[in-house]
DNA sequence: TGCACCTTTTAGTTCTGATTGAAAATTGTA
DNA sequence: TACAATTTTCAATCAGAACTAAAAGGTGCA
């Protein structure tokens, strides 16, 4: 099929309409909401630099709405505020770099979810140490509990610190995953 | 402080508390529903088989609601059905791995949300493709959105044969990775 | 400085998904 | 088989999150 080039804007226009829909439906996964996720999705797909009326026609989304998402991305790194000499508006722009991406929110949800569930962890542990139970402790019941949160406690550690490395590098690691994955 | 022996209930029961109320923190993080979360949490702690009446009382959630969480837990694997002798009531009790756990969850996850992921963006590839865009198609705009789906796709089937390669043979990785963690 | 243009905030509304309670279905036992 | 115990289903309800529209708040230019 051969596309005439008065055909090809509507087409590409499809093509962004389900990407950003994609994008949607990826939200649960990198924890952000959906619409948060699609108007990242949209500044991701065009790569360009939009303004929040541009934004607004072309999701469907009210001002508001798009002003408190906009500024959530900003805060999450996610997308940088531009300004156009001769022109008030600001515009907005995703970053491009999808492993950067990547490293914003992971290690963004490591800090807000991952990081108070392990200090939690460590109070609960407290809590159930011999000292802390007096000289009957040594019943079934709360050594077996505190077995479980330890083996808990030793994962989320492990990922926390695997997690916290490749923040650190995930520039050099990049390669060598990339490297391991085509083996 | 020493604990007497009377004391020593309410204080376990206490943590347990807290504890569910951690996996209910937690359910975003894995992808789960609250409620879900909060009665794998009952089940892990405790390390008991609990009957739908149990949780319950313990938790404070309708019969109904419990029944389909249980139901829930138990497709996702993470729990599984016992039958005690001289009892019609069903039991439930969760798996104690922690590795296994986190397995289950990531393995359903990925096929759950990752795969549809996947091949929504092959499909939007082919979509630009330069033969199905006819002669024209050098242009800028598709050319640049091509691109940027590329380098989704690459990094997200990278990601997914990772996560495969893990499903696969995660025992063996788990002290590879253990290790690795320490140096 | 004052005005016109944009953005942010917020109070109220709408919507989605979770929860309940009770009826229906199922299951095991006498 | 019948019945009592238990689980499942499902329509109605509820709670909280998301969204809107409009008012308030900023900001840069004349």
């Amino acid at each position: 099929m051969k596309a005439r080039a008065a055909d090809l804007a509507p087409r590409l226009q499809h093509v962004e309409d389900q990407f950003v829909e994609l994008w949607n439906n990826m939200a649960n996964l990198w924890g952000i909401s959906p619409t948060m996720a699609r108007i990242h999705g949209l500044l991701y797909i065009t790569g360009a630099a939009l303004s929040m009326d541009d934004i607004m026609d072309r999701l469907a989304i009210s001002r508001g709405n798009v002003s408190m998402n906009l500024s959530k991305l900003v805060e999450w790194g996610l997308v940088r505020r531009v300004h156009k000499k001769r022109d008030r508006k600001e515009y907005y722009e995703s970053l491009h770099d999808v492993w950067e991406m990547f490293t914003l929110v992971a290690s963004q949800r490591k800090r807000r979810e991952l990081d108070p569930i392990i200090n939690t962890l460590r109070r609960c542990k407290e809590q159930l140490a011999p000292e802390s139970l007096g000289p009957k402790a040594a019943e079934e019941a709360p050594r077996a509990r505190l077995q479980r949160i330890n083996d808990l406690l030793k994962f989320l550690t492990l990922v926390d610190s695997l997690a916290q490395r490749f923040f650190e590098s995930h520039r050099g690691l990049r390669e060598a995953i990339e490297l391991l994955a085509q083996e």
